[in-house]
DNA sequence: GTGTTTGTTATCAA
DNA sequence: CTTGATAACAAACA
């Protein structure tokens, strides 16, 4: 699942995309393309440079010379690999469903760039999608997520801030609300909760500051190796440029139910909290 | 055939 | 208007 580390490597392997000219693009799913249409998009990326990537959240940010951007998310089991050689790629260990190259059948979208540099996008369950917006309009539709964990505005006061309207559901249904904090997803909740020595299914108005500020702390540490070890490969994530990320072998809790906890060797337990698979000791966090 | 996987949004209730 | 809870989406896999 693309986190905000997913997302992050990523942006980082596709920089070499800064400054080529788009020479086409190609869409064999046209209902994963947002805010216009076919025509639209063609008519705004033809010839077009690409001036900056960026994320903010979950969502990859491709700036384009012609006052419009590209946000691309991934959702599920979005992929985004870049070839800078033509004909198909050899992808790394991890692939979905036995394919090991692109272009193939779940290859919804591509880039051309002048140079021969491709940017392909593929995805299993179509959940992905290519949104077109303006130059004016992209603040606006950006700034609706919460903080960025690793920057300097996701401080102590704007975690309770945020944590406040959201005092009678569980921690883990906060954590995964966009607004709460931008980027984090169902395995790194699991991971800073278990860092936090919280459960999951804690209701908000119950935590203390003292939790509260373990808590931010620990979703800046998981985060910040989520991206150092390049991402999480147990599904279909693979980074830009085909290759699988090394968190998962580094994970503390998630899928590790029925496992013994690193910490105090009891063990972890799997259950069910915001309708998702949550993972947890039910010794050490409380 | 059944249940499970999850990011986000639609929908309904309060 | 808000928040909370749940289903729905989609496709592969055990």
């Amino acid at each position: 699942m693309p986190e905000l580390p997913e997302v992050e490597t990523i942006k980082q392997d596709l920089k070499p995309l800064v400054g080529l000219k788009i020479s086409k693009f190609i869409v064999r799913r046209k209902s994963l393309l947002r805010g216009g249409s076919l025509s639209f998009f063609e008519k705004k990326l033809h010839g077009a440079r690409v001036i900056n990537l960026s994320r903010r959240a979950k969502v990859l940010v491709i700036t384009l010379s012609t006052g419009y951007s590209l946000m691309i998310h991934l959702k599920m089991t979005g992929q985004l690999v870049m070839v800078e050689k033509s004909g198909g790629y050899k992808m790394g260990g991890h692939p979905i469903v036995g394919v090991k190259t692109v272009p193939n059948k779940f290859t919804h979208i591509e880039l051309h760039l002048l140079g021969g540099v491709k940017l392909y996008f593929n995805d299993v369950r179509r959940f992905g999608y290519w949104q077109i917006v303006s130059k004016d309009k992209l603040a606006g539709i950006l700034n609706k997520y919460g903080p960025e964990p690793l920057a300097k505005d996701f401080t102590f006061n704007s975690l309770v801030t945020n944590l406040d309207r959201r005092a009678k559901t569980t921690i883990k249904a906060a954590l995964l609300d966009q607004k709460t904090v931008a980027g984090l997803g169902n395995i790194y909740v699991d991971e800073s909760l278990f860092k936090a020595d919280i459960r999951p299914m804690r209701r908000v108005g119950t935590l203390t500051q003292t939790e509260i500020k373990k808590l931010r702390h620990a979703i800046k540490q998981i985060l910040a190796l989520g991206v150092k070890a390049r991402g999480t490969s147990f599904d279909s994530y693979v980074d830009g440029r085909g290759q699988v990320g090394n968190y998962w072998s580094k994970r503390l809790v998630y899928g590790r139910d029925g496992q013994l906890c690193k910490r105090c060797k009891n063990v972890i337990i799997k259950t069910k909290v915001a309708g998702r698979g949550t993972h947890y000791c039910p010794i050490c966090q409380k």
